[in-house]
Formats: C-alpha cells, structure tokens, sequence
RNA sequence: GGCCCCGUAGCGCAGUUGGUUAGCGCGCCGCCCUGUCACGGCGGAGGUCGCGGGUUCAAGUCCCGUCGGGGUCGCCA
C-alpha cells in the first residue's frame, strides 16, 4: 500500500505517530509561509500542514498527493469540530505529487457538500467526478449495502444465486425489447431481456427450488424519474409455495433493507385488497403515510337533478383547509385536472360559516347542500373535490388528487414509511379498457403477466366471468410506490392453456413465443412462485433521492443517452455489415405477425 | 407521441418597457499573506446569450421553427 493509514481514520490516539497518507486535495488554505491542505480519500478527511511554501504552493484541488508526516493533536482552540478527524493534524515531512488534475468542469469539495448546485447534465457527463462528492458516492455505497444484506438474507433460506442469459428470445411482459442482431443467423435477433421471468421459472422445474438474482432488465420504453432503459431487479423464485411463504421471505428482507437506513420495519406488513385500494384510495399502490379516503357519492346523488353528477360514479375528496384556495388556484385545479384527460374537477367550499361556494354548490338541491358536509366529512374552511364518470377513471382522477391534496395541505410525514402489500388482484383487464365503448368477451389481457396463476378459489372457474377472477398475486408498496410484486404462477399446462385461451393466444402463437417453457411444464413443474423488487427505486428510497439516476452508478439520461460516452453511437459500415443488421427477412409466412399484445 | 418548464462565462444564476460597454457569486490565472478550515487581500482572463430564420433604426429580451435537458400524461410493473 501507499499509505499506512486512512485518512479519515486519524484520532488523537495517533498523536505523535508517524503515518503516510494518500488522497485527493479536497480544499487548501494557503497563508504564505504555513498552507493546509484538505486531504481526502474514500474514509473521510484529514488536514495536512505544509510548512514549506514552495512545497504548498503550486498544489491545487484535487491534485493527487501521497503524504508523510506526523500526527499532532491541534494546537489549543483550533479543533474543528465539523470533521472527526478535526482534532488532529498531520504536519508533512515529504509531499509526492502522484497525479496533477486539471481544473475542474465543477467543484467537488466535500466543503460545498448540500450547498452546490450541479446540473444533472453537468453531472453525468463527468459523473467519475460526480461521484468523488459526498452524497451520490454514499448512495452507491448505500446500494452495496444493500446487495449485501438482500444476499445475507437469502443465503440464510438457502437460496442459489444464479445468473441467467442476457442474450435471449423476448419475454411476453408487453414492453418493447432491446434487439441485438445475431451476425451468425443473419436476419434473426436476440433480445435483453425484460426480466428473467421464464427462465427463473425453468429453475424452478429444474429443481433448483430457490432462486435469486441480482439482475438487470432491459425495457425500450419511455423515461420517467423513477425508470432507466437498463435496471435491476432483485429477482426471487421459489419451489413449493403459496402466497404466504413468499411474503414472509420478502418482509424479511425490507426488514433487512429498512435496518440499513435505521428503521424497523412492524412486521407483518398490513395487506390490502387491491379492491380496497382502488376504491379507497384510487390506486393500485395507495400512499398509506396519511389518511383522507375517498369517499363514494354514488348512492348519495342517486337522484341527482345536476347532469354531472347523474353517472355510474361519483366520489369525492377532502381537502382539509382548501375553502381559503384563491380562485386563480382552483383554476389551476382545473388545469391540473384536464392535463390528466379529465374534463374538469368539480368542487365545493365549505366557508367558516358552513354556508358552501364554489360554482358547483347552487346546481345542488337543498337536501344535497345541507347532508354534504356528513356525507364527505367535510368541516368548516375544507374544500371538497368531486369525480363523476366512469368508477375506473373517477377514482384514478380523485387518487391522484388526493396525492396532490396531501402534499399541498401538508398532510405528509416525510420521516413515515408505510408499507402495505396490495392482494387479490384481478387477473384480467379488458383489452383496450380506455375506450368508452364496451370490449366484446374474449378480449382480455393478464394484469400481471400471462403466468400469474387465478387465486385456488378462481383456478377452475376464471373462464366463466374473467373480468372478477383474481389473480394470485402481490405487490408491495411502499409510500406510494410499488417496490416489487410478484405472483404464485401456473404450474399446470392445463391451466395455462385455458389462460391462454382466454386472452386469445392461439396455440401456435403461444408455442412460437414461449414454447420452451410449455414444453418444460410437461416434465413435472413443481407449484411455485416468486417476487421481484423494483432495486433502484427501493435504493432511491433508501437513500432519500429524488430520482434513480442518483442511485445508478452511470445512469442514461432523457432518450436513453449516456453524455458520459456518448453512446448510443453509429457503427461503421463494416460494423453494419458484419451485424446482419440489413438482412431481408424471410418471405414472410401466410398467417402473418400476431397482433401485438 | 401530447402538454408544461428550462437553455446567458467552467459551474450556479440575474439581466427592467426591445436601447448603446451583458452583470453577480463560486471556480480559474498572477501576486501577496505563519493557524486556517466555504481563510483572507489586490489584480486579471474568460461570452457563437443552444442553433436557424423573422419583425425592428435597434433583439439576450418579441415572433416562428429546430435541437438539447427536466417534469408530466400516454406508454411501461
């Protein structure tokens, strides 16, 4: 080694030692005639005296330095308590200059730590020296811990951590692939996979009986703060199961994840119908960290003669304290409303008095004014918000307004976290749900995916009113976000075909996508399933960023870019031309490319 | 793909109603400074106002287009 110890290491116990440290300038403070350097590493910082100018002068930051020296406790009244090395100094004898560093595109100074703002462009572009700044460099240290703890935890159980291809067929998850042109089969591809899903079920039939991995998924989609094209999964399977054995598995590791961050988890984590969810709160991953339900007014304008509120549902929303909301801001509701397809938001103000406002109020019948305030539990100086429509969209509209309302009227302990697992999902959506014109039978996808089994009460009977069977599935949700979910799938090849069947997979197409699978299930699958976790959002969380990028250690920015290598790049024609890239297909074949699901 | 916001020195930002030499802080360069710790003092360099077009006597500022970034809805577990 270079030095004997780390910098960040130095106590008073080593006054008088003579020790050689190594690291970075962090900040200097050159007086003419007695300079300090700020010396840092990866344990923290020490400050070095540099009594020889010569010596001191031409030092600047982040130059890298090998220092030796002697520790001395710092003279009296000149301790700098914000450092845990501040106690001491290291007075140099023999400063090597290991590397020069050119001016910096921005400081790095451990100094400016929270005070120093960065464009993220800025950042990623040199995000090696991003990440020489105190936070993003914990967030990855916090992202080992995790991997750590995650492995910790499953080794326990007796899990096998196994690898799986990268380079693979496309998996039926419904985003789009990332192709990779295959130059020994000119015109075929092969796609990243968007998840192991299929081949942690082969594992499964291989009877390997618990599997984990640490993998990265590849999605073609759309950016968003929360999503990379590239991300990680932890990726759980296991034999012989049912929906209890998995969940317990899980809690046991947020329990582990959530000790990093200095929070015990209560376990067991308290579950929720997904019914529940969507009917109380408007969201499959419902923010449990403060209350204010939604509150459903169907029954309540039953007989409504206001022509907005005669609809198959109308709900509502409180918002403690909104009566005091200028005009102009509940214009901006509106705004806010319409962006999210909605047509407007109809609202009510309760005034100190009782007396109720807003453009709403006097389309309402004495009877519906007076029994308002109960019916929403609404008190004097709230406002309230109302949904009415179709139930589906109403409720996604008053969730997400909700959300906004917790924000705004301060409803939301920051500090809180709130699991819940969302269960008893439906197994089904209709097809092209969006569309206000009701979907034929026959028409359905899976929620999940095409594997996800139907709840035991469901397994035989899903066929006969799809749209209610349940799917028997979990997903875990943590302040709002899901963080991970996972299903106990179908193990039964009758079964499957019947799912199949049922979303209108024929069974050519079926073999064409995931033939091997099937034809794995026919040597004795063993009933099993699995979960997977978001892993850079639940690092996100951990760590308190506002974004995954911060926990990725070379993260892509909008239109899946890297400004650190410029990729994605062009290839030369040579490149091109080895690929396959150009290769014509096939004729194609009578029965044509299937719709895409 | 739709909508919203942003683009001015290496970094972060200001720039009035369109007006003559585009500023501030940090950083950078030079000199000075023996107890600082976001040290301090003096001096200095550094600008295609994202790009293209238009309006105007005059554009960083107004208009149109375009590129890049961020957010959001669609999309995506």
């Amino acid at each position: 080694m270079l030095r004997t110890h780390p910098a960040g290491s130095l106590r008073t116990e080593h006054a008088g030692q003579t020790v050689t440290l190594t690291g970075w300038v962090d900040r200097r403070r050159d007086h003419g005639g007695v300079a300090f350097i700020d010396l840092r590493d990866a344990s923290g910082i020490a400050q070095v005296v540099i009594r020889d100018e010569a010596v001191a002068h031409p030092l600047r930051a982040e130059f890298v330095l090998q220092v030796t020296g002697t520790v001395n406790a710092r003279p009296d009244g000149n301790e700098n308590t914000n450092l845990p090395t501040g106690a001491i100094e290291v007075v140099a004898e023999t400063v090597v200059v290991l590397n020069e560093s050119a001016p910096l595109p921005f400081q790095v100074s451990t100094a400016l730590d929270g005070t120093e703002q960065i464009g993220e462009e800025a950042r990623l572009r040199h995000r090696y020296l991003d990440l020489r700044r105190p936070a993003p460099a914990s967030a990855l240290r916090m992202r080992a811990k995790a991997n750590a703890a995650a492995r910790r935890v499953l080794d326990r159980h007796e899990f096998v951590e196994i690898e799986t291809p990268t380079l693979t067929r496309s998996t039926p998850e419904g985003a789009r692939d990332f192709l990779v042109p295959a130059r020994l089969a000119p015109g075929s591809w092969y796609a990243l996979p968007q998840s192991p899903q299929l081949f942690k079920q082969l594992l499964m039939v291989s009877g390997m009986e618990r599997y984990y991995q640490i993998a990265r998924c590849y999605r073609d989609e759309d950016f968003r703060a929360d999503r990379q094209p590239e991300f990680t999964q932890l990726d759980v399977e296991m034999s012989f199961v049912e929906q209890d054995d998995v969940i317990e598995v899980a809690e046991e590791i947020l329990v582990e994840l959530w000790r990093l961050g200095g929070h015990e988890i209560s376990l067991p984590i308290p579950r929720m119908t997904f019914k529940d969810a969507m009917e109380r709160y408007g969201s499959d991953k419902p923010d449990l960290r403060f209350g204010l339900e939604l509150v459903d007014l169907t029954a309540y304008f039953a007989d409504t003669t206001f022509r907005v509120f005669q609809a198959p549902y109308v709900g509502a929303i409180r918002f403690p304290g909104g009566a005091a909301t200028p005009r102009r801001g509940f214009d901006a509701w509106q705004e806010w409303a319409k962006q999210r397809g909605a047509r407007g938001l109809a609202y009510v103000t309760f005034g100190e008095d009782g007396e109720l406002g807003g453009p709403v109020a006097k389309n309402l019948s004495d009877a519906e004014r007076s029994g308002l305030a109960a019916a929403t539990g609404a008190e004097p100086g709230d406002a309230v918000f109302f949904a009415a429509g179709r139930a589906s969209d109403s409720r996604a509209l008053l969730g997400a307004a909700r959300l906004e309302v917790g924000r705004k009227a301060g409803l939301i302990d920051e500090s809180a976290w709130a699991f819940v697992w969302v269960v008893d999902a439906p197994l089904f959506k209709p097809t092209g749900e969006d569309d206000d014109v009701a979907v034929g039978e026959g028409a359905w996808t899976a929620v999940h995916h095409a594997f996800t089994s139907p709840t035991p009460e469901w397994i035989d009977t899903f066929e006969e009113n799809p749209g209610e069977a349940l799917a028997y599935a979990y997903d875990i949700v943590c302040n709002g976000n899901e963080i991970g979910g996972g299903s106990i799938r179908i193990h039964r090849r009758d079964v499957q075909e019947r799912v199949f069947r049922t979303m209108g997979i024929g069974e050519a197409e079926a073999q064409e996508k995931f033939g091997f699978l099937l034809d794995a299930f026919k040597f004795g699958a063993p009933p099993h399933g699995g979960i997977a976790f978001g892993w850079d959002r639940i690092l996100m969380l951990l760590t308190g960023s506002e974004s995954i990028r911060d926990v990725i250690a070379f993260p892509k920015s909008g239109g899946g870019y890297d400004p650190l290598t410029q990729a994605p790049a062009p290839i030369t024609a040579q490149q091109r031309k080895e690929a396959g890239v150009d290769a014509k297909p096939a004729a194609p074949k009578a029965e044509a490319a299937p719709a895409e699901a």
